[in-house]
RNA sequence: GUGCCCGUAGCUCAACCGGAUAGAGCAUCAGCCUUCUAAGCUGGAGGUUACUGGUUCGAUUCCAGUCGGGCACGCCA
């Protein structure tokens, strides 16, 4: 609607004297109309008059089309407001039904390549709970992309070798010689979880005690990477999560046909730059020269960032360097990192990094989101993995199911700690939120189902039309707020921010619950059920697609 | 100690780029089912937007400081 009215503006403004960028919001109260400017307020510095006299004055030298715009007022401290006529929501409203499975998709990623990359937990362990807030973070993420028009890869990215590996691949070992009958004192920073016993006794089963004397730890390894990455896709998949790619961080060791690996190239290209140094017998990354620094005493001073240790072993932040570098090369136009809060600190450096190296480090994007607490009898429960006391992701699924695990990961914004209450989600009532939206579809379904079986409803494009012989408030708001669903999907994949779809489809199921109160469907002469009929079905259309990409199910009956 | 994030109703959270009387759900109080699902709806009560200043016509939003919570500060990942 904001494209009727943008000219008409501009154009009033410029018989002023004047021009300004011209902004619109949705007023808070319907009785400020539907779309306003603040333009007049904007101006009143500039002009140096009165606001509410600037506004009045675009408001005579407009030209609207009154059959669209059926009123304009000036009101509080200068504000415009555009009210449009009924039929004009109406006429739009087709459109969903038209657009069916594809009704707010939008254009901005269109032609573009998007990775998102989520998870990327390392094979040492079951998810817990509070990877799995990255993890459907990251999968809505990518819905939202997706649903943008952009072509999306949705990568995890891991490491299969080094101590983390060697540490899980012993204490497998330790919990196999326990199974052999050997007395072993287990060390406390070991992996602590059962998982590594299940684990020792699937080898004890098939091996016996065979390897009671070896040193050799590759089986260990290898069977406990391959059972650990198997139970992971196996609860991703129960939350219908589900990557295209994985990218083995060793990739990057490999020596390729210069001779070279994807770390020497990089190091080496950062030399080229001037930002390598070598002392204390490892390799710098020169950051203090690109405004890394921290303030001791009141004294700022620079930091440098190690990425080969002394012991010759890259640090961490080289591989990760060498891998968005390797994005790059695969030309997408967005990159999205999803990780957790204890990652704060690490991607400056990276995206320094590609900033010297020439690399438009903007098309980076880093969802971060902070930890989950979980609470059981209002107790907080506090998790790690290596003590074997988390909480896993499977055992919360099967606690509450996949669509309240989904929903609650996603329904605050990332940025806040979420506090994930178990008992509620657990429940099936109404205390549920996840509820209040599914009940509103099936509701829905309700209607329609006894619409087929006693009216003989088919559901047909030649009558969408009737959708304009809509009058009552409570039809109008409805179709209004379905009209919101594309720019509620635009403002969430834009922001990285599922949760404004979740604020935007509880406003949608309360304005439906509003109106099933006030205007009765099956029963009515045909004149009125059949438009109320079709105003339904668009908003099941809203739901379905909305869940869709929240990726919970759309339930027919509750 | 330093950096980043957060602080909004009793609880969990919204508030689109700085806009109009700060909104929902739960809990609570009062109503609404012979009629499409009462897992719903209507109404009431509930707020110094942690605090103090600043910028602005206008601040929950931006800036500075204070207090409180989380995370990170390693040649760990």
């Amino acid at each position: 609607m904001k494209e009727f009215l943008v000219q008409p503006l501009r154009d009033a403004l410029q018989s002023l004297g004047t021009a300004a960028e011209i902004q619109f919001e949705k007023p808070a109260d319907e009785k400020f109309g539907d779309l306003s400017t603040n333009v007049a307020m904007q101006l009143a510095r500039d002009l140096k008059k009165n606001p509410r006299q600037i506004a009045a004055d675009i408001v005579s030298k407009l030209v609207l089309d009154k059959s669209v715009v059926e009123k304009v007022g000036v009101a509080g401290a200068g504000f415009i407001n555009f009210y449009f006529a009924k039929g004009a929501s109406l006429v739009a409203a087709k459109e969903i039904l038209l657009k069916g499975a594809t009704y707010g998709e939008g254009t901005v990623g269109a032609g573009q390549r998007a990775i998102v990359e989520y998870v990327s937990a390392n094979p040492t362990g079951p998810l817990t709970v509070g990877r799995g807030r990255g993890a459907v973070l990251g999968d809505t993420i990518a819905n939202l992309l997706a649903a943008q028009g952009y072509a999306v890869t949705r990568e995890y990215y891991f490491n299969n070798a080094g101590r983390q590996m060697r540490i899980l691949a012993d204490s497998v070992r330790m919990r196999y010689l326990e199974l052999c009958g050997d007395e072993v004192s287990y060390p406390e920073d070991y992996y602590q979880g059962d998982y590594i016993k299940d684990i020792a006794r699937n080898i004890f089963e098939t091996q016996g005690a065979s390897l009671r004397y070896s040193q050799e730890l590759t089986l260990f390894k290898e069977t406990a990477e391959a059972e650990i990455f198997e139970s992971i896709k196996q609860t991703l998949a129960r939350l219908g999560i589900a990557h295209d790619a994985f990218f083995n961080e060793n990739t990057l060791y490999e020596i390729g046909e210069s001779g070279t690996s994807r770390l020497d190239d990089v190091i080496s290209r950062l030399r080229e730059k001037g930002y390598i140094e070598e002392r204390e017998g490892a390799v710098w990354f020169k950051t203090s020269l690109l405004g890394k620094k921290k303030v001791e005493d009141k004294i700022e001073i620079g930091v440098d960032t190690v990425l080969v240790k002394s012991t010759g072993e890259p640090s961490y932040r080289l591989p990760d360097i060498a891998y968005h570098i390797n994005k790059f090369a695969r030309d997408f136009d967005l990159m999205v990192n999803v990780f957790g809060a204890d990652h704060i600190d690490e991607y400056p450096d990276v995206l320094r990094a590609l900033k010297v190296l020439g690399y438009d480090e903007t098309k980076v994007k880093v969802a971060i989101n902070q930890f989950v607490t979980t609470t059981v009898n209002g107790e907080v429960v506090k998790m790690s993995t290596r003590k074997g006391n988390a909480d896993t992701l499977d055992a919360l699924i099967d606690d509450v199911g996949a669509d309240a695990t989904r929903f609650f990961f996603i329904m605050r914004n990332k940025e806040t700690h979420l506090n994930f209450d178990l008992e509620l989600a657990k429940k099936q009532t109404p205390d549920n939120p996840v509820f209040y939206l599914q009940y509103a579809h099936a509701r829905i379904s309700g209607i329609l189902r006894l619409a087929v079986s006693e009216k003989n409803f088919v559901a047909s494009a030649n009558e969408y039309e009737l959708l304009t012989s809509l009058t009552v408030k409570e039809e109008i708001d409805l179709a209004k707020i379905l009209l919101e669903f594309p720019a509620a999907i635009e403002r969430a994949a834009l922001t990285l921010e599922p949760n404004r779809l979740i604020t935007y489809l509880n406003g949608v199921a309360e304005v439906f619950h509003k109106f099933y109160h006030e205007c009765r469907i099956i029963g009515e002469p045909d004149a009125v059920m059949k438009p109320r009929l079709y105003l339904i079905l668009a908003a099941r259309q809203v739901f379905q697609n909305g869940f869709k990409i929240l990726g919970i199910s759309a339930p027919e009956k509750m």
